[in-house]
DNA sequence: CCAAAATATGATACACTTTAGCAAAACGTT
DNA sequence: AACGTTTTGCTAAAGTGTATCATATTTTGG
């Protein structure tokens, strides 16, 4: 029930990290953190589905909280924003986990078939654009477009 | 060979392609494709963008027209679809050379930053993809995301 | 050339995600 | 407990993109 032994980081953590930037540990942030622990098969949650996660057990959390919050613990590298092209921003627990690989999509341009492959090789690219552009990376996002075994047989465009 | 395929795009290749697919040539299409022909130091423009480049050039193009074209265009594989969170699609002109290096984006999750660079390293990495996985891949988006130097520091005012 | 059919445009209304503003509540420190 | 600050929740509003629909344009056929 509790999630926290999942965690890489514990409650103590999560306090310790939002007061060395002035924000404080509240029931609310601790319970949209707790939602994405507590559903770990539906990582890539919206704003919009926290709130009705919350919504389904009882919370009274406002929309505009949800979004304070996942953009702050965004900033605080303990969730991680993704773009799908979806028409929402999205997040998922981060591991922390300095070993562990993003994992990427590889995307038939027919089929819309997403293969997920956990190759990353990246990490001398990404310390180098980083040391260069003073940016604090926090992920990378790597799709690769082509067309799979399959519809290559068949003719593709035009 | 053929020249939808050069880097260089004409207006020629643009009338080819709408009408395999049974659509028409209209002054308005030719307008904003001539956009991205010909601010080329601009790249990655939303609809808006175009909307208000064509204004400032005495066009009267509609801005549901700007957003029908630019996603007719990105079907026809003229123009790509980017997404760099900022909340609006943007594109860019496919060139579809796969000999170019391909630039890659580097994305302030806060301010919305956008870097280009032109390093890329991917190309090991993507012969591998394709060899292990069968896929013919024709395109690779890279994104990098972090915080850019000014939106590291969070100043909570006193 | 005219008429009918099909397509495209432009203006607007609308849906949707996200942000901003503000009063009230909660927090932490004294 | 009181004070100053932060946070919340509600709501309004900004912003992007889509749907609608009347009008305009193009195409087709006689």
């Amino acid at each position: 029930m509790n999630g926290a032994d999942a965690m890489t980081f514990t409650i103590d953590d999560l306090k310790a990290r939002l007061s060395t930037k002035g924000y404080k540990l509240t029931p609310q942030r601790k319970e949209i953190l707790r939602v994405f622990i507590d559903n770990p098969e539906r990582h890539h949650l919206s704003a919009e589905d926290v709130h009705q996660l919350l919504h389904a057990e009882e919370s009274k959390i406002g929309l505009a909280t949800v979004y304070r919050s996942l953009e702050l613990l965004g900033s605080l590298g303990i969730l991680l924003p993704i773009e799908f092209g979806d028409g929402c921003t999205r997040y998922e627990l981060n591991t922390t986990d300095p070993s562990k690989h993003r994992h990427h999509h590889l995307i038939c341009l027919k089929c819309k078939k997403v293969i997920e492959f956990d190759e990353d090789r990246l990490d001398d690219l990404e310390a180098d654009i980083a040391l260069r552009s003073g940016f604090w990376i926090t992920n990378h996002d790597v799709k690769f477009f082509g067309y799979c075994k399959d519809c290559q047989k068949i003719e593709h465009g035009m």
